[in-house]
RNA sequence: AGAGGGGUGUCCGAGUGGUUUAAGGAGCACGCUUGGAAAGCGUGUGUAGGUCUCAAGCUUACCGAGGGUUCGAAUCCCUUCCCCUCUACCA
Protein backbone atom coordinates (compact mmCIF):
# COMPACT_ATOMS: atom_id res chain seq x y z
CA UNK A 1 0.00 0.00 0.00
CA UNK A 2 1.02 3.54 -1.05
CA UNK A 3 1.63 5.51 2.11
CA UNK A 4 -0.36 9.28 2.04
CA UNK A 5 2.90 11.17 2.76
CA UNK A 6 4.70 9.69 0.13
CA UNK A 7 1.79 10.69 -2.27
CA UNK A 8 1.35 14.18 -1.14
CA UNK A 9 4.57 14.78 -1.22
CA UNK A 10 5.09 13.36 -4.99
CA UNK A 11 1.67 13.51 -6.59
CA UNK A 12 3.05 14.05 -9.96
CA UNK A 13 5.48 10.55 -9.79
CA UNK A 14 2.40 9.29 -7.91
CA UNK A 15 0.13 9.57 -11.13
CA UNK A 16 3.11 8.58 -13.55
CA UNK A 17 3.80 5.70 -11.76
CA UNK A 18 0.47 4.83 -11.66
CA UNK A 19 -0.42 5.26 -15.13
CA UNK A 20 2.42 3.41 -15.93
CA UNK A 21 0.64 0.54 -14.15
CA UNK A 22 -2.01 0.53 -16.25
CA UNK A 23 -4.32 2.51 -13.51
CA UNK A 24 -7.28 4.55 -15.41
CA UNK A 25 -7.73 8.06 -14.05
CA UNK A 26 -4.40 8.32 -11.86
CA UNK A 27 -4.83 11.94 -12.06
CA UNK A 28 -8.08 12.33 -10.75
CA UNK A 29 -7.84 8.83 -7.83
CA UNK A 30 -4.21 11.17 -6.62
CA UNK A 31 -6.29 14.48 -5.99
CA UNK A 32 -9.50 12.43 -4.73
CA UNK A 33 -6.87 11.42 -1.90
CA UNK A 34 -5.16 14.35 -1.00
CA UNK A 35 -8.49 15.87 -0.82
CA UNK A 36 -9.49 12.98 1.21
CA UNK A 37 -6.78 13.14 3.93
CA UNK A 38 -7.53 17.03 4.11
CA UNK A 39 -10.62 16.30 5.40
CA UNK A 40 -9.67 13.62 7.62
CA UNK A 41 -6.90 15.74 9.17
CA UNK A 42 -9.62 18.61 9.90
CA UNK A 43 -12.18 16.44 11.02
CA UNK A 44 -9.70 14.74 13.14
CA UNK A 45 -8.17 18.16 15.06
CA UNK A 46 -11.81 19.15 15.64
CA UNK A 47 -12.47 16.00 17.43
CA UNK A 48 -9.29 16.02 19.56
CA UNK A 49 -9.97 19.67 20.33
CA UNK A 50 -13.46 18.92 21.39
CA UNK A 51 -11.68 15.99 23.56
CA UNK A 52 -9.02 17.87 24.90
CA UNK A 53 -11.71 20.27 26.79
CA UNK A 54 -13.78 17.29 27.77
CA UNK A 55 -10.22 15.38 29.75
CA UNK A 56 -9.61 18.91 31.38
CA UNK A 57 -13.36 19.10 32.38
CA UNK A 58 -13.09 15.29 33.88
CA UNK A 59 -9.97 15.78 35.69
CA UNK A 60 -11.36 18.92 37.17
CA UNK A 61 -14.41 17.22 38.13
CA UNK A 62 -12.30 14.20 39.42
CA UNK A 63 -10.61 16.94 42.50
CA UNK A 64 -13.33 18.53 42.80
CA UNK A 65 -14.97 15.28 44.21
CA UNK A 66 -12.01 14.33 45.88
CA UNK A 67 -11.83 17.36 47.85
CA UNK A 68 -15.74 16.91 48.68
CA UNK A 69 -17.16 19.72 46.37
CA UNK A 70 -19.87 18.17 45.26
CA UNK A 71 -21.72 20.84 43.83
CA UNK A 72 -19.34 22.12 41.58
CA UNK A 73 -18.31 19.06 40.37
CA UNK A 74 -22.37 18.77 39.77
CA UNK A 75 -21.85 21.81 37.81
CA UNK A 76 -19.05 20.57 35.37
CA UNK A 77 -20.91 17.53 34.78
CA UNK A 78 -23.62 18.88 33.08
CA UNK A 79 -20.97 20.93 31.14
CA UNK A 80 -19.04 18.04 29.84
CA UNK A 81 -21.77 15.94 29.11
CA UNK A 82 -22.97 18.53 26.63
CA UNK A 83 -19.61 18.19 24.70
CA UNK A 84 -20.04 14.19 24.57
CA UNK A 85 -22.49 14.43 21.53
CA UNK A 86 -20.02 16.40 19.09
CA UNK A 87 -16.91 14.31 19.89
CA UNK A 88 -18.60 11.36 19.32
CA UNK A 89 -20.30 12.68 16.30
CA UNK A 90 -16.51 14.50 14.69
CA UNK A 91 -14.88 11.02 15.68
CA UNK A 92 -17.38 9.24 13.46
CA UNK A 93 -17.00 11.59 10.91
CA UNK A 94 -13.03 11.75 11.05
CA UNK A 95 -13.61 7.35 11.06
CA UNK A 96 -15.08 7.92 7.95
CA UNK A 97 -13.22 9.48 6.07
CA UNK A 98 -10.40 7.68 7.16
CA UNK A 99 -12.02 3.98 5.97
CA UNK A 100 -13.17 5.81 2.70
CA UNK A 101 -9.87 7.29 1.84
CA UNK A 102 -7.87 3.54 2.89
CA UNK A 103 -10.61 2.14 0.98
CA UNK A 104 -9.33 4.00 -2.32
CA UNK A 105 -5.83 3.45 -1.28
CA UNK A 106 -5.81 -0.23 -1.01
CA UNK A 107 -6.96 -0.42 -4.55
CA UNK A 108 -3.96 1.01 -5.77
CA UNK A 109 -0.95 -0.87 -7.12
CA UNK A 110 2.70 -0.71 -6.29
CA UNK A 111 4.94 2.34 -8.19
CA UNK A 112 7.11 0.70 -11.22
CA UNK A 113 11.11 0.99 -10.62
CA UNK A 114 12.45 3.40 -13.24
CA UNK A 115 13.67 0.76 -14.69
CA UNK A 116 10.30 -0.77 -15.52
CA UNK A 117 9.61 -0.91 -19.83
CA UNK A 118 6.38 0.79 -20.59
CA UNK A 119 4.48 -1.61 -21.74
CA UNK A 120 0.48 -3.51 -21.46
CA UNK A 121 1.19 -7.03 -22.59
CA UNK A 122 3.49 -9.72 -22.11
CA UNK A 123 4.78 -9.38 -25.46
CA UNK A 124 6.28 -5.86 -24.14
CA UNK A 125 8.21 -7.63 -21.62
CA UNK A 126 12.20 -6.61 -22.16
CA UNK A 127 14.38 -9.85 -22.78
CA UNK A 128 17.41 -8.97 -20.70
CA UNK A 129 19.05 -12.41 -21.12
CA UNK A 130 19.03 -16.08 -22.39
CA UNK A 131 21.27 -18.87 -21.34
CA UNK A 132 22.11 -21.95 -23.09
CA UNK A 133 20.83 -23.43 -26.30
CA UNK A 134 18.04 -25.38 -27.43
CA UNK A 135 18.24 -28.78 -26.04
CA UNK A 136 18.62 -31.20 -29.06
CA UNK A 137 14.91 -32.99 -29.46
CA UNK A 138 14.64 -36.46 -30.72
CA UNK A 139 12.12 -36.37 -34.04
CA UNK A 140 9.37 -38.47 -31.82
CA UNK A 141 10.24 -36.07 -28.41
CA UNK A 142 6.50 -36.50 -26.25
CA UNK A 143 5.14 -33.68 -24.25
CA UNK A 144 5.31 -34.60 -20.73
CA UNK A 145 1.74 -35.29 -20.56
CA UNK A 146 2.76 -38.34 -22.33
CA UNK A 147 5.67 -39.04 -20.52
CA UNK A 148 4.35 -39.30 -17.21
CA UNK A 149 1.97 -41.81 -18.31
CA UNK A 150 4.35 -43.77 -20.53
CA UNK A 151 6.91 -43.92 -17.03
CA UNK A 152 3.76 -44.06 -15.06
CA UNK A 153 5.30 -40.96 -12.61
CA UNK A 154 2.58 -38.69 -12.59
CA UNK A 155 -1.43 -39.61 -12.43
CA UNK A 156 -4.09 -36.97 -13.15
CA UNK A 157 -6.77 -39.75 -12.75
CA UNK A 158 -5.91 -40.63 -9.30
CA UNK A 159 -5.93 -36.77 -8.34
CA UNK A 160 -8.93 -36.47 -10.27
CA UNK A 161 -10.83 -39.20 -8.69
CA UNK A 162 -9.51 -38.56 -5.07
CA UNK A 163 -9.85 -34.44 -5.19
CA UNK A 164 -10.16 -33.00 -8.92
CA UNK A 165 -8.43 -31.81 -11.43
CA UNK A 166 -5.41 -29.98 -11.00
CA UNK A 167 -4.50 -32.02 -8.15
CA UNK A 168 -2.16 -34.74 -9.66
CA UNK A 169 -0.53 -37.49 -7.83
CA UNK A 170 3.21 -38.66 -7.59
CA UNK A 171 4.17 -41.63 -7.57
CA UNK A 172 7.49 -44.15 -7.69
CA UNK A 173 10.26 -42.20 -9.40
CA UNK A 174 8.01 -39.09 -10.12
CA UNK A 175 7.29 -38.75 -6.08
CA UNK A 176 11.35 -39.13 -5.55
CA UNK A 177 11.89 -36.76 -8.49
CA UNK A 178 9.59 -33.97 -6.40
CA UNK A 179 11.58 -35.07 -3.21
CA UNK A 180 15.06 -34.52 -4.48
CA UNK A 181 14.15 -31.05 -5.84
CA UNK A 182 12.99 -30.03 -2.85
CA UNK A 183 15.89 -30.81 -1.10
CA UNK A 184 18.22 -30.02 -3.76
CA UNK A 185 16.86 -26.34 -4.02
CA UNK A 186 16.75 -26.00 -0.28
CA UNK A 187 20.21 -27.71 -0.02
CA UNK A 188 21.35 -24.84 -2.15
CA UNK A 189 19.42 -21.73 -0.82
CA UNK A 190 20.98 -22.53 2.68
CA UNK A 191 24.30 -22.68 1.27
CA UNK A 192 24.11 -19.19 0.09
CA UNK A 193 22.85 -18.11 3.54
CA UNK A 194 19.19 -18.31 3.50
CA UNK A 195 17.51 -19.77 6.95
CA UNK A 196 14.83 -22.43 6.67
CA UNK A 197 11.63 -21.66 7.82
CA UNK A 198 8.54 -24.11 7.48
CA UNK A 199 5.26 -22.44 8.39
CA UNK A 200 1.97 -22.99 8.52
CA UNK A 201 0.11 -23.55 5.10
CA UNK A 202 -3.09 -21.79 5.95
CA UNK A 203 -3.23 -18.28 7.31
CA UNK A 204 -5.39 -15.61 8.42
CA UNK A 205 -7.08 -13.04 7.19
CA UNK A 206 -4.71 -10.39 8.20
CA UNK A 207 -1.70 -12.30 6.87
CA UNK A 208 -4.07 -12.23 3.49
CA UNK A 209 -3.93 -8.36 4.00
CA UNK A 210 -0.53 -7.73 4.69
CA UNK A 211 1.14 -9.43 1.76
CA UNK A 212 -1.39 -7.87 -0.71
CA UNK A 213 -3.68 -10.81 -1.22
CA UNK A 214 -6.94 -9.32 0.67
CA UNK A 215 -8.83 -7.62 0.07
CA UNK A 216 -9.50 -8.23 -3.96
CA UNK A 217 -8.23 -11.68 -4.60
CA UNK A 218 -9.81 -13.55 -2.07
CA UNK A 219 -11.17 -15.38 -4.69
CA UNK A 220 -7.95 -16.99 -5.73
CA UNK A 221 -7.59 -18.85 -2.85
CA UNK A 222 -9.38 -21.57 -0.79
CA UNK A 223 -10.91 -21.09 2.25
CA UNK A 224 -11.87 -23.15 5.35
CA UNK A 225 -15.56 -23.29 5.62
CA UNK A 226 -15.74 -23.23 9.94
CA UNK A 227 -12.94 -20.87 10.51
CA UNK A 228 -11.99 -18.58 7.63
CA UNK A 229 -8.81 -19.41 6.99
CA UNK A 230 -7.42 -19.42 3.30
CA UNK A 231 -5.06 -21.75 2.39
CA UNK A 232 -1.62 -20.20 1.25
CA UNK A 233 -1.06 -20.03 -2.98
CA UNK A 234 2.72 -19.22 -1.97
CA UNK A 235 4.93 -19.58 1.15
CA UNK A 236 5.67 -16.18 0.26
CA UNK A 237 2.18 -15.25 2.67
CA UNK A 238 3.12 -16.93 5.74
CA UNK A 239 7.19 -16.01 5.58
CA UNK A 240 7.18 -12.64 4.74
CA UNK A 241 4.05 -12.20 7.54
CA UNK A 242 6.68 -13.58 10.35
CA UNK A 243 7.62 -10.08 10.58
CA UNK A 244 3.82 -8.43 10.76
CA UNK A 245 3.99 -5.85 13.17
CA UNK A 246 7.63 -6.19 14.22
CA UNK A 247 10.44 -3.39 14.42
CA UNK A 248 13.11 -5.33 13.55
CA UNK A 249 16.87 -4.56 15.26
CA UNK A 250 18.70 -2.81 12.16
CA UNK A 251 21.82 -5.21 13.17
CA UNK A 252 19.21 -8.40 12.05
CA UNK A 253 19.13 -6.63 8.59
CA UNK A 254 19.01 -8.42 6.01
CA UNK A 255 17.02 -11.04 6.70
CA UNK A 256 17.09 -13.95 4.22
CA UNK A 257 14.49 -17.04 4.62
CA UNK A 258 13.50 -19.90 2.59
CA UNK A 259 10.74 -22.31 2.85
CA UNK A 260 9.12 -25.35 1.08
CA UNK A 261 5.62 -25.24 1.20
CA UNK A 262 2.68 -26.57 -1.00
CA UNK A 263 1.10 -23.77 -2.69
CA UNK A 264 -3.17 -23.71 -3.31
CA UNK A 265 -4.98 -21.63 -6.18
CA UNK A 266 -8.03 -21.59 -7.44
CA UNK A 267 -6.97 -20.41 -10.68
CA UNK A 268 -10.42 -19.55 -11.20
CA UNK A 269 -11.41 -18.69 -14.78
CA UNK A 270 -7.43 -19.35 -15.94
CA UNK A 271 -8.16 -22.37 -17.77
CA UNK A 272 -7.69 -22.97 -21.51
CA UNK A 273 -5.27 -23.87 -23.83
CA UNK A 274 -1.65 -23.90 -22.70
CA UNK A 275 -2.74 -25.62 -19.26
CA UNK A 276 -2.64 -29.18 -20.40
CA UNK A 277 -0.70 -31.47 -18.03
CA UNK A 278 2.00 -29.52 -15.22
CA UNK A 279 1.65 -26.55 -16.55
CA UNK A 280 -1.15 -25.01 -14.23
CA UNK A 281 -2.29 -27.09 -10.93
CA UNK A 282 -4.42 -25.92 -8.21
CA UNK A 283 -1.55 -27.41 -5.88
CA UNK A 284 1.78 -27.36 -6.47
CA UNK A 285 5.36 -27.36 -4.28
CA UNK A 286 7.50 -24.36 -3.73
CA UNK A 287 10.30 -23.05 -2.35
CA UNK A 288 10.52 -19.57 -1.85
CA UNK A 289 12.80 -17.39 -1.15
CA UNK A 290 12.09 -14.18 0.62
CA UNK A 291 14.71 -11.05 2.21
CA UNK A 292 14.05 -8.02 4.25
CA UNK A 293 16.42 -5.04 3.74
CA UNK A 294 16.85 -1.68 4.40
CA UNK A 295 15.85 0.15 1.52
CA UNK A 296 19.27 1.39 0.49
CA UNK A 297 20.33 -2.52 -0.13
CA UNK A 298 16.99 -3.44 -1.38
CA UNK A 299 17.93 -3.44 -5.34
CA UNK A 300 21.35 -5.30 -4.93
CA UNK A 301 19.17 -7.61 -3.05
CA UNK A 302 16.90 -8.02 -6.19
CA UNK A 303 19.68 -8.86 -8.34
CA UNK A 304 21.61 -11.51 -6.14
CA UNK A 305 18.04 -13.14 -5.85
CA UNK A 306 17.72 -13.37 -9.25
CA UNK A 307 21.00 -14.63 -9.86
CA UNK A 308 20.32 -17.49 -6.91
CA UNK A 309 17.48 -18.72 -9.49
CA UNK A 310 19.69 -18.93 -12.12
CA UNK A 311 22.07 -20.30 -10.96
CA UNK A 312 19.66 -23.40 -9.90
CA UNK A 313 18.67 -23.45 -13.81
CA UNK A 314 22.42 -23.29 -14.79
CA UNK A 315 23.12 -26.46 -12.61
CA UNK A 316 19.93 -28.22 -14.01
CA UNK A 317 20.76 -27.67 -17.34
CA UNK A 318 17.59 -25.89 -18.59
CA UNK A 319 18.08 -23.82 -21.06
CA UNK A 320 16.47 -20.27 -19.48
CA UNK A 321 15.64 -16.32 -20.29
CA UNK A 322 15.45 -13.36 -17.75
CA UNK A 323 12.53 -11.61 -18.63
CA UNK A 324 12.12 -7.55 -16.68
CA UNK A 325 7.94 -7.31 -16.70
CA UNK A 326 6.59 -4.42 -17.98
CA UNK A 327 4.05 -1.96 -16.31
CA UNK A 328 1.34 -3.62 -17.63
CA UNK A 329 1.86 -7.17 -16.46
CA UNK A 330 3.60 -6.71 -13.36
CA UNK A 331 2.04 -7.72 -10.22
CA UNK A 332 -0.19 -5.05 -7.93
CA UNK A 333 2.26 -5.15 -4.86
CA UNK A 334 5.27 -5.01 -6.85
CA UNK A 335 8.01 -2.62 -8.06
CA UNK A 336 10.21 -4.45 -10.44
CA UNK A 337 9.97 -8.27 -11.24
CA UNK A 338 11.94 -10.38 -12.96
CA UNK A 339 10.29 -13.39 -14.39
CA UNK A 340 12.33 -16.84 -15.23
CA UNK A 341 11.34 -18.87 -18.10
CA UNK A 342 12.58 -22.16 -19.14
CA UNK A 343 12.42 -23.58 -22.49
CA UNK A 344 10.10 -26.61 -22.82
CA UNK A 345 11.59 -28.50 -25.66
CA UNK A 346 8.57 -31.08 -26.89
CA UNK A 347 5.66 -28.20 -26.22
CA UNK A 348 8.17 -25.67 -28.35
CA UNK A 349 7.42 -22.51 -25.64
CA UNK A 350 8.53 -21.02 -22.70
CA UNK A 351 7.19 -21.82 -19.21
CA UNK A 352 7.67 -19.51 -16.15
CA UNK A 353 9.35 -20.77 -13.07
CA UNK A 354 10.11 -18.02 -11.29
CA UNK A 355 9.29 -14.43 -10.72
CA UNK A 356 11.23 -12.55 -8.12
CA UNK A 357 10.10 -9.49 -7.17
CA UNK A 358 11.07 -6.28 -5.05
CA UNK A 359 7.83 -4.68 -3.50
CA UNK A 360 9.91 -1.39 -1.61
CA UNK A 361 7.82 -0.59 1.14
CA UNK A 362 4.52 -1.16 -0.66
CA UNK A 363 4.33 -4.87 1.40
CA UNK A 364 5.98 -3.32 4.65
CA UNK A 365 3.44 -0.42 4.66
CA UNK A 366 0.52 -2.96 5.03
CA UNK A 367 2.93 -5.52 7.59
CA UNK A 368 4.22 -2.37 9.56
CA UNK A 369 7.43 -3.89 9.12
CA UNK A 370 9.81 -1.29 10.16
CA UNK A 371 13.29 -1.09 11.22
CA UNK A 372 15.02 2.13 13.01
CA UNK A 373 17.79 4.19 11.43
CA UNK A 374 19.24 6.97 13.61
CA UNK A 375 16.16 6.39 16.19
CA UNK A 376 13.77 7.03 13.11
CA UNK A 377 11.85 4.14 12.59
CA UNK A 378 11.30 3.36 8.76
CA UNK A 379 9.97 1.17 6.33
CA UNK A 380 11.89 -2.15 5.48
CA UNK A 381 12.03 -3.18 1.66
CA UNK A 382 10.83 -6.82 1.07
CA UNK A 383 11.38 -9.20 -1.71
CA UNK A 384 10.74 -12.43 -2.72
CA UNK A 385 11.06 -15.02 -5.14
CA UNK A 386 10.35 -18.91 -6.39
CA UNK A 387 13.63 -20.63 -6.23
CA UNK A 388 12.29 -22.56 -7.78
CA UNK A 389 8.56 -23.72 -8.43
CA UNK A 390 8.29 -27.46 -9.09
CA UNK A 391 6.00 -28.66 -11.65
CA UNK A 392 6.71 -26.73 -14.60
CA UNK A 393 11.00 -27.63 -13.99
CA UNK A 394 9.77 -31.15 -13.80
CA UNK A 395 8.01 -30.50 -17.10
CA UNK A 396 10.98 -29.42 -18.62
CA UNK A 397 13.02 -31.86 -17.49
CA UNK A 398 11.52 -34.58 -18.90
CA UNK A 399 10.71 -33.20 -22.02
CA UNK A 400 14.13 -32.24 -22.53
CA UNK A 401 16.39 -34.63 -21.56
CA UNK A 402 13.84 -37.58 -23.01
CA UNK A 403 15.74 -40.17 -24.94
CA UNK A 404 15.77 -43.97 -26.13
CA UNK A 405 16.85 -45.45 -23.02
CA UNK A 406 14.29 -43.20 -20.99
CA UNK A 407 14.71 -39.87 -19.07
CA UNK A 408 18.07 -39.01 -17.91
CA UNK A 409 18.06 -37.06 -14.39
CA UNK A 410 20.82 -34.23 -14.47
CA UNK A 411 24.05 -35.10 -12.91
CA UNK A 412 23.88 -32.63 -9.51
CA UNK A 413 20.40 -34.21 -8.90
CA UNK A 414 21.25 -38.04 -9.14
CA UNK A 415 22.62 -37.85 -5.54
CA UNK A 416 19.08 -36.80 -4.43
CA UNK A 417 16.99 -39.10 -6.47
CA UNK A 418 19.34 -42.09 -6.32
CA UNK A 419 18.66 -43.17 -9.52
CA UNK A 420 19.94 -41.55 -12.77
CA UNK A 421 17.35 -42.86 -15.20
CA UNK A 422 13.36 -42.35 -15.06
CA UNK A 423 12.57 -45.94 -17.60
C1' A B 1 -14.61 -29.94 23.46
C1' G B 2 -16.01 -28.85 29.03
C1' A B 3 -14.56 -26.21 33.76
C1' G B 4 -11.38 -22.65 35.93
C1' G B 5 -7.38 -18.87 35.71
C1' G B 6 -4.89 -15.22 32.78
C1' G B 7 -3.14 -11.38 28.65
C1' U B 8 -0.32 -4.36 31.42
C1' G B 9 5.85 -0.79 28.27
C1' U B 10 12.05 -4.06 25.68
C1' C B 11 11.37 -7.77 29.89
C1' C B 12 9.44 -8.93 34.97
C1' G B 13 5.57 -6.93 37.63
C1' A B 14 1.86 -3.55 40.75
C1' G B 15 -2.61 -1.57 39.74
C1' U B 16 -10.94 -3.53 40.88
C1' G B 17 -13.89 3.93 38.54
C1' G B 18 -10.85 10.04 39.68
C1' U B 19 -3.16 13.69 40.75
C1' U B 20 -2.12 6.70 36.84
C1' U B 21 0.92 12.10 34.29
C1' A B 22 0.79 3.33 34.31
C1' A B 23 4.07 2.30 40.81
C1' G B 24 8.41 -0.63 41.54
C1' G B 25 12.35 -3.57 39.55
C1' A B 26 15.46 -5.31 35.51
C1' G B 27 17.56 -4.21 30.89
C1' C B 28 19.47 -0.57 27.51
C1' A B 29 21.77 4.45 26.35
C1' C B 30 24.36 8.69 28.07
C1' G B 31 26.82 11.27 32.07
C1' C B 32 29.35 11.46 36.95
C1' U B 33 32.71 8.42 39.73
C1' U B 34 37.33 4.94 38.49
C1' G B 35 44.06 3.57 36.45
C1' G B 36 40.21 0.23 34.04
C1' A B 37 35.85 -2.40 35.22
C1' A B 38 32.00 -3.55 38.64
C1' A B 39 29.17 -1.31 42.28
C1' G B 40 27.05 3.41 43.34
C1' C B 41 24.73 8.06 41.87
C1' G B 42 22.16 11.07 38.12
C1' U B 43 19.48 11.61 33.50
C1' G B 44 16.95 9.46 29.59
C1' U B 45 14.42 5.27 27.41
C1' G B 46 7.59 2.94 23.22
C1' U B 47 4.20 3.34 18.77
C1' A B 48 0.96 6.03 15.61
C1' G B 49 -1.62 10.60 14.36
C1' G B 50 -2.37 16.09 14.63
C1' U B 51 -0.21 21.12 15.20
C1' C B 52 4.59 23.48 13.76
C1' U B 53 9.23 26.03 8.00
C1' C B 54 12.62 22.68 11.27
C1' A B 55 13.44 21.48 16.23
C1' A B 56 11.42 22.11 20.91
C1' G B 57 6.80 22.34 22.80
C1' C B 58 1.64 21.38 22.92
C1' U B 59 -2.09 17.74 21.87
C1' U B 60 -4.99 12.90 20.66
C1' A B 61 -5.10 7.63 20.68
C1' C B 62 -2.88 3.01 22.32
C1' C B 63 -2.77 -1.83 28.99
C1' G B 64 -4.45 -8.74 23.40
C1' A B 65 -8.43 -6.94 19.56
C1' G B 66 -13.34 -4.67 18.71
C1' G B 67 -17.67 -2.41 20.79
C1' G B 68 -20.48 -0.38 25.13
C1' U B 69 -21.57 2.17 30.10
C1' U B 70 -19.65 6.92 32.45
C1' C B 71 -18.24 13.83 33.21
C1' G B 72 -14.04 10.21 33.70
C1' A B 73 -12.15 3.11 32.16
C1' A B 74 -6.00 -0.74 32.47
C1' U B 75 -10.10 -1.17 36.19
C1' C B 76 -17.26 -2.27 35.04
C1' C B 77 -20.36 -4.79 30.84
C1' C B 78 -20.67 -7.39 25.87
C1' U B 79 -18.21 -9.82 21.67
C1' U B 80 -13.82 -12.04 19.97
C1' C B 81 -8.64 -13.91 19.67
C1' C B 82 -4.65 -16.03 22.21
C1' C B 83 -2.05 -18.41 26.53
C1' C B 84 -1.97 -21.53 31.11
C1' U B 85 -4.13 -25.52 34.52
C1' C B 86 -7.41 -29.69 35.10
C1' U B 87 -10.75 -33.10 32.59
C1' A B 88 -12.00 -35.45 27.92
C1' C B 89 -10.05 -36.70 23.13
C1' C B 90 -6.08 -37.41 19.84
C1' A B 91 -0.84 -38.16 16.52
Amino acid sequence: MLTIPFIRANSEITIQGLTKKHVANASEIVHQLIAMDDQRKSLLQQAESALEISNAAAKEIGSLMQSGQKELAEGKRAETAALKGTIKEKEEAAKAAEKQMFDLLVTLPNLPHSSVPEGKTAEENEIVLTWGSLPSMQADAQPHWDLIKKYDIIDFDLGNKITGAGFPVYKGKGARLQRALINFFLDEAIKVGYYEIQPPILINEDSGFGTGQLPDKEGQMYVTKEEGLFLIPTAEVPITNLYRDVIVNEKELPIKNVGHTPCFRREAGSWGAHVRGLNRLHQFDKIEIVQIHKPETSYQALEEMSLHVQALLQKLNLHYRVLRLCGGDMGFASALTYDMEVWSGAQNRWLEVSSVSNFETFQANRLKLRTKVEGKSILCHTLNGSALALPRIVAALLENNQGPDGIKIPEILVPYTGFTHIN
